[in-house]
DNA sequence: TTATATACGACTAAATTAGTCGTAATTATT
DNA sequence: AATAATTACGACTAATTTAGTCGTATATAA
């Protein structure tokens, strides 16, 4: 458990990039990936997720790239979360969706316990609690 | 990230299912994994390790059986969760064995960030927090 | 027209997790 | 003494998830 995912690795590490570069400056998927020896096809899907989100802006054409869409404080880390993986966590606990334990499950309830604390904890940061 | 997985799972329920017990009762794996639809020998290397680590008492032979060793209350979750699955987290992020994006790693100290916040959050919690 | 981008889905490969099996040792019961 | 039920444990296979690749389409600056 908890172990971060290349994804998010890889999508944190984008992400401190371009909020270095100057107000509207762009990167492009490749040079981000040259840069940090990250496997370009790989990262172009996850910058093109990021975008479909509007956590950054794509611009398109032959000088085009991305930049952040928005302030990172205003991004909290279980939307981030939820944006990389999917319904998060310790969460989609093997009780909610086609749980066969019907017969006795008597953790349920501890279980949400887990996440509900995990998900205040990270409702409570920002992305830019995290790449700054 | 953020899941729990099906021994962690499994672990909790047998714990909970042993506090349940009377004062010195056994719990046979049979008993166990019959009664929450767990597959048998899964189950029995689950407690199994849990029996080396001291969590709970192994009684061999034919009336045999787990108990538990310790009272709840004394096993954090962080220790819990590194018995079940080794060292944990978010963690053993990618850059501590064998990291390889050497050039220019600029997540090191947030990923680090992460693991703090939920390493602390886990070391706050006991089994009994969660299994009663 | 060309070169360099983003966009996106289908596919393959690698790694992790889940589960099974075989065999040995222990002990209560008969 | 034999049997049945148990813990102990390592090797193995199967299933699932994650990581990475490839092909093709579209956009746009030069």
């Amino acid at each position: 458990m908890l172990k971060i995912t290349r994804k998010v690795e890889y999508a944190l590490i984008a992400l401190r990039h371009l909020q270095a570069n100057k107000e509207g400056q762009l990167s492009s998927a490749k040079e981000i990936a040259e840069t940090y020896g990250i496997p370009q096809e790989l990262l172009a899907k996850i910058l093109q997720r990021l975008a479909r989100e509007y956590i950054i802006i794509a611009v398109k054409g032959a000088t085009g790239g991305y930049k952040l869409a928005t302030d990172p404080n205003t991004i909290n880390m279980t939307k981030f979360f939820e944006i990389m993986e999917g319904p998060m966590g310790i969460m989609d606990c093997y009780f909610d969706s086609g749980c066969d334990h019907l017969h006795g499950c008597t953790i349920r309830t501890p279980i949400n316990r887990i996440n509900d604390s995990i998900r205040s904890m990270f409702n409570k940061m920002t992305l830019a609690d995290i790449t700054y």
